[in-house]
DNA sequence: CCGTATCCCCGGGGATACTG
DNA sequence: CAGTATCCCCGGGGATACGG
């Protein structure tokens, strides 16, 4: 695999685009989130909470308030009583599915390099 | 493109295995700091000091050391007079350009997604 | 249940100066 | 040139309590 050998003005483009990419997914939680509310299609506050290791409720409260401006995903809520809130992906959040799948396959593979095979 | 269906155990360690990857590339800079040195092939501490916008010297030599720990760049010394110092992809650190890719794709797609089309 | 508000602490990281 | 050392500040984020 080589690099882009794009030019220039091409070349900040492109890692504009990158960073981007990182800001959405940056940080110690957005991923675990997502990858609850994807693995569960549909999951409520307190059990993503439950799901993802460590996070407080102010943490997860604002991660998925700036997932769901990203437009990654959906908050769904029925008028229960008390009232019962749903998160699942949007069609643009599941797009991420290529990227986590690399990130995975990376992951498995850097760790072998690094720890021994 | 729809979620993995792994279950249990082996969902977790892919989830282990994502949290890797993001641990490497985690932060403002190590990308930009991958993506100068692999534009370039090789390049100097300084070099890439000015290629990365807005980093400081402490923060650069910190993010190269834990780079090289992760076995991502080579740290070649030449003995010149002051010294020179360059940096180079390894081939592991080459295999990171699926995933630098698949970010600018999905950076791009993000963008019209969010800003407009 | 689903969050918001408040308080408070610690360490990430910038600015700057210095060394080999 | 290629970093290291020191100082210092600010805001990210945990714990806890509260509100709808």
């Amino acid at each position: 695999m080589e690099c882009r050998n794009a030019q220039g003005e091409e070349h900040k483009r492109e890692m504009m685009a990158v960073q981007d990419s990182m800001d959405v997914l940056n940080g110690k939680w957005k991923i675990p989130i997502i990858s609850s509310i994807c693995y569960y299609k549909q999951r409520r506050f307190s059990d993503v909470l439950n799901d993802v290791d460590g996070i407080s409720n102010k943490m997860l409260s604002k991660e998925l308030k700036e997932l769901e401006v990203n437009k990654l995903i959906r908050r769904i809520v029925l008028d229960t009583q008390p009232v019962t809130v749903l998160y699942e992906l949007t069609e643009h959040g599941k797009t991420l599915q290529t990227i986590i799948n690399n990130l995975t396959e990376w992951g498995i593979k850097h760790r072998k390099e690094i720890v021994g095979r």
